[in-house]
This record gives structure tokens, sequence and C-alpha cells, in this order.
DNA sequence: AACTGCATTATTGGATCCAATAACGATTTA
DNA sequence: TAAATCGTTATTGGATCCAATAATGCAGTT
């Protein structure tokens, strides 16, 4: 499963076979040269040599480093133009933790109001798709791309439904960090029985975290979604356990 | 005291007497007149047109409508520039509320691990600025300059410690919506008995957070933080309290 | 009269050019 | 010899110009 991740990441990115825009391109590239570490920590990141580098003028070049400063990937140096932040791991578990809470006052808002009945029925029939993913006791490959698409609802519902738009932008920062978002299954799946268990024990948490809304549970609710993000902190069983 | 947001949200934005550069001045300009509705919801923001406009060039405009983009003060529609996303009341609420979690999450984390022996030191020298401010029973009017720099030292002294970056960088969406920040003393403290009684609320809520992180106490801090942060949403007594 | 195709035009994105500014080094003087 | 000042240079920010592209209006045809 190695091409998971560049498949969902590449595809929202529209990094597919078309020919990319220069700006989309150099931020993209800057992005990830930063989070990989090909560009290290505390590098010093002029608009000339990077531009000769990717072979585009100045301009696409500023555009992206102004939004990777948005996004806390490189510092401003006064005059002296931008510096890489590299991302160091705890950094990931910070921006993991800051989810599980964004995503903890979703749902406890959910939960802390009267259920409108679309939104049960709709949240029902997402978790339809994991109950279906998880009938039987071992997974095909195919089925982590099902649960990436399944994970990704269920959480985009959930954001969705919390009526709170604020939560949404402060997420999206964290969410160009690989690994932090709710949609990175970062690591491969190369076992897949593993990726069963493993990711069984997280639709169970969205079980969980449904019935906690749907009953009004608000604080479990919230306690439940802190946990479900948390869990992708502490390796655990596996090797590594992607953000589920 | 009108001019008070002026100064303080002025001096941060570094509007003083020297001349703003074209591309800050444009950003500010575009955001204050976004938030204040001045250009209305939905209204298409074309480059061309908000150049001459403020008499700059395309460029400056261009990155400021970047950078409101991914403040999600506007939105990009394809080919057709931008449209202002107009903030309602109800989004200031919003991100109020999101604050609270996340310097909930900043207080939470401070109380959980061993407290450094400097951190104590620094925070009871902030709250002591505060215990000074509130000696006698009355305000000034250059008080309430004074518990802006104090409440300032206060929240970002915890930021800090929190050691959690990406809290930090999720806030600072917030903070670009006057009444959300924790910054933004946004209405005016006509009646400075008015302002001493509900700041003096707000000061005792930071000593009570305080003495929780203090002790260790995690669930309490962060419970007493957030509730600190929803004080800003219900006028409460007064008239109307801004972001203490 | 309505629909389709083409041409025009408005508008964004990129590239190049110019100005301002701060860092750095060399040179001169005490 | 060391420090200070002046000049050079590297680098960013802004302005203008050019290309690509999609929306819009007009005309022609069915």
């Amino acid at each position: 499963m190695r091409g998971l991740v560049g498949a969902g990441a590449q595809a929202k990115q529209g990094g597919m076979t078309a020919p990319m825009k220069p700006g989309q391109r150099v931020l993209f590239a800057l992005r990830k040269m930063i989070v990989s570490g090909e560009i290290p920590d505390g590098a010093r990141i002029a608009e000339i040599a990077t531009a000769e580098r990717f072979g585009v003028s100045r301009m696409p070049v500023r555009t992206a480093l102004r939004t990777l400063e948005q996004e806390g990937l490189v510092a401003k140096l006064g005059r002296r133009g931008y510096a890489a932040r590299g991302v160091t791991p705890g950094q990931i578990d910070d921006a993991i933790e800051v989810r599980g809470v964004l995503e903890g006052l979703a749902v406890r808002l959910i939960a802390s109001r009267p259920i409108p009945s679309g939104f049960a029925r709709r949240l029902k029939a997402v978790l339809a798709e994991g109950d279906a993913l998880f009938a039987g006791d071992s997974f095909a490959p195919e089925d982590i791309d099902r649960f990436y698409s399944y994970n990704l609802a269920f959480h985009d519902l959930l954001l969705d439904a919390s009526g709170n738009s604020a939560i949404g932008v402060a997420l999206s920062r964290n969410n160009h960090l690989p690994l932090a978002s709710a949609a990175a299954l970062a690591l491969d799946w190369d076992d897949l029985a593993n990726a069963h268990t493993n990711l069984k024990a997280a639709h169970e948490e969205h079980l969980a975290v449904a019935d906690a809304i749907l009953s009004g549970r608000a604080d479990e609710a919230e306690q439940r979604m802190r946990q479900h993000a948390r869990a992708a902190l502490n390796p655990g069983l596996m090797p590594l356990v992607g953000t589920v």
C-alpha cells in the first residue's frame, strides 16, 4: 500500500498527470521538501535561488513562501528572506493533540444541541460503510482505500454538523502537516491483518463517539473524540499507527 | 476610551505615523472593510478595481487576497477572483469558542506536567500586575491600557508555556477576527466603573486559572480557561463585554 | 424564436524590470 | 591595530508588461 498516501494526497492536491501550474507546483514541492527534511531545519530559502531551482519566476516562489509562512512551515527573517522550520515529530504530536481538541469541540457542540433527524440519518449511513468494511475478519488491499474514504466522510460530517466554521479554519492548519490530519493514513499498511485490527479499533471508536452524540452525552462524546485522535500518538501494538 | 482598540490594534499592526508599506496597508484595509461590513458579504473583490481604489499596483492586492483567503475572510471564485465572506456575529462567537478550547488545552498541558520554577515565577509576576491594577476600587482611563497589556501578557505566557506550537498557529487564525482574540478589547469602555467591575472579574478568573495550574488541577484549569473565554460571549450585566 | 458556435473582452497568473534597503566588506583614520 | 565609516552588493517588495483562460455577448442557423 505504498501508494496510498501518495494517491490520496496527490489527488487532493491535484497532482495528476495534468501539468500543475507553477505556483501550485512550487508550493507543494516546497512543502514536501520541508516536511520531509530535504530542506533542513533553519535553512535559508531565498527567492532567487529557489526560483532558479524550479525553473520558474520569483513570483510563484513568493506566493508560495507567503502561504507557507501562514502555515508555519517557514519563518520570516526580516530582510533576509525566509527560513525553513523543520517539522519535528513533537510538532506533529502537537498538531494531533490540537486536532483532537478541535474535533472534540465539534462533537460536543453537536451533542449539546437537538439532533436534526437528517444528521442522524447521514451519520448512520456513514457508519454503515464502516460496518460493511469490518463485516468480515480480514482486509483486502482495496479495503484500505475504502476505509480512507469512510474515515474522511466520518470526520467531515462531524465537522460540518458542528455548525462552527471556526473549527474548520483552525483545523485546516493541521491538515497541512502529514500525519496530523484525520485524512492522512501516513504509514503504509504492509500487513493487512494489522491494518484490519487497528482500523477496526478506530471504527469502534467512531461508533462509540456516534452513540454518545446521538444520546446527547456531550462530555463523553468530546472525551472519546479526543482519545480517538490521541490514539494516533502512541505506537501502541503495531509498528506505527497512522492517523485514523 | 474610543481610541483603545484603535491604539492597540494599530500599534500591533504597525499603523503609526510611519507610512505603512502598500502590502500591509492594503491587507489591513481590506480586512477591516470586510469585518466591518463595508464590503458586504458575497461582494466580489477584483484585483484591478481594488488596486485602483487604493492607488497601488495589483501585486499588493494579490498577496493581500491570498492572505485573506488563508484567514477565511475571502473565498476564491474559480477564475472570477475572490468574494468577501462577511463575518457574522455567530462566526465571532464560534471563534471565541475555539479560542477557549485551544487556550484550555494550553493550560491543561501546563498543569499536567511538572511546573518549571521559572514559569511559576513569571506567572506570579504577571498576576502581580493585575493585582496592582485592581488594588484600588476604581479605574483611571489609562488603567484600561494597563489592563490590555497585562491581559495580553497573561495569555501569551500561557501559550508559550504550553510548549505546543500547534496551538499558537491555530490561534493565529482567530486573532484576525476582532472581538475574537484575547487581545481585543473591542468595545469602548466609556463607563470606567463598569470597566473596573468586569475586568476585575476577568482578573479573578485569571487568578483561579493560575491557581489550578500551579496546583496541577489540569481538568479544572482547562474548564476555567474555557469559561473565561466564554465570558466574552454573553453580554452579562453590562452593555457588552469585550474579549477579556 | 431559440440554440449553438465563435469572437471579443474582462480578469487572473506569471515574468521581468525597477527601487529601496540592509548586510557585508574594504578602506581609512585615530 | 582596531574601530568606524563609506561604498558595494545581495535580496526583498512593488510596478508594469505579457500570456492564458474563461465568461459573455453577438450573430448565424435551424
